[in-house]
DNA sequence: CCATTTTTAGTACATTTGTACTAAAATTAC
DNA sequence: GTAATTTTAGTACAAATGTACTAAAAATGG
């Protein structure tokens, strides 16, 4: 592997188990046993890595949602689509976590993220209106009520990592499968007959245990 | 004002405007107007102060709950505790943009957080039956959904924070209210019609413009 | 008024960090 | 094969930080 792939997979590495102050120049130079003077002269400094990083997870997530087909879109579908985001989020979680330290430091970053949701709000609005015309959701009752439920969503599925830190002990498929429940949950008062029965098929089958809230609060009551 | 009130003081003007990793016993003596060394004399380090300024933050977001009365329960009243609230947390707010690095740091924060949560579980799912009773929201329709909602609505009051700090460029009124009304929302798909009447009535009396997303999005589509 | 305790200033030290620079080594181009 | 370019090691430096310590000053108690 090339010294500079070393350099970003060691730093996501540093960054996502020992966060944001805890990593230096020196730290992933001697992580990767190359010298210090070596990295500089690939990456100015630590912000400069963590920007690629940062493209990084947006590519990443962006692949995913290429493969939609608006024929399959199901609360299914949403379910299976939400645990694999969150598995690449997982994967570069210290941008998630750390997020407005590192807005606060990268200007850059900061306003690709708004546009980037500004783009999201419209998928959103698309999977909306193709899951209504699928007869799966209901026409919106509340003017104004489908776009706040969308922000609602995406403000959730930024802050579902940071939450899963302090309520987890262990971070495994029961928590990626935790959050997109509740993100999917969301969707359920909206959904016609048809779309809860079909809720209720691919749940039941799941034959997940009845809902407690978090396992560590469940551990102490 | 002692000197330790001082201390406290700044400390939490620092660590609102600047984030966590520019604030030092220096940064803070000096601003104050005393030596480092005095510093230290009150306050051990700046986790000793942030761990302080936490508890603050908790006994003031107490203190408002005190003040519930079942019979005043009402989509309204819940709006405006909401705001109420949001506006300590914007009071205290680096504790919430970085509250991952905080509980990293400090484990008896987390723990203490941990507790927090689940009780402000049993207070939303108080107030959600109290609404059943008082014929404003609908009884639960899908087993679990109503957690799951209670679960939803406490990550979003803890993460809207981070994300006002991303799309607003102002923090006045209009933000919290943003907010508080995302957050309000929430509920409306639980109403009854009764619930829905009071809802839609004093929404008008509000004059809001319909909604339209962030603003910082608005501005530039 | 004096003894004791609390509060304060000031300083020193070891660490860490970003940055910059030089020169050697390795690679590439022709 | 050699000249040019890229990559690497190593080092030096200034700035900042937490911590510890001493001694003076201020406040308190009787």
């Amino acid at each position: 592997m090339k010294t500079r792939d070393k350099i970003i997979r060691e730093a996501k590495r540093q960054l996502n188990e020992q966060g944001f102050d805890r990593v230096s120049i020196r730290s992933i130079a001697d992580a990767v046993g190359i010298s210090p003077g070596n990295l500089t002269y690939h990456f100015k400094n630590v912000d400069t890595i963590v920007y690629e990083l940062y493209m990084e997870l947006v590519e990443a997530l962006s692949a995913s949602i290429q493969e939609f087909q608006p024929h399959k879109l199901s609360t299914q579908w949403f379910y299976e689509q939400t645990v694999k985001n969150y598995r690449v989020m997982w994967d570069y979680r210290f941008l998630l976590l750390d997020f407005v330290t590192v807005t606060r430091k990268n200007r850059q970053v900061k306003d690709h993220f708004r546009q980037l949701v500004a783009m999201r709000q419209l998928q959103f609005r698309m999977f909306a209106d193709q899951m209504i015309a699928n007869g799966i959701m209901q026409e919106e009752r509340v003017a104004g009520l489908y776009d706040r439920f969308i922000i609602q969503t995406i403000i959730f599925s930024d802050a579902w990592l940071s939450d899963a830190l302090v309520h987890f002990d262990e971070f495994g498929d029961r928590m990626f499968h935790f959050y997109a429940d509740l993100m999917v949950s969301g969707l359920v008062p909206f959904l016609t007959e048809k779309g809860l029965e079909e809720y209720r098929g691919w749940k039941a089958s799941k034959n997940d245990p009845p809902f407690r809230g978090y396992p560590s609060i469940l551990g102490k009551m």
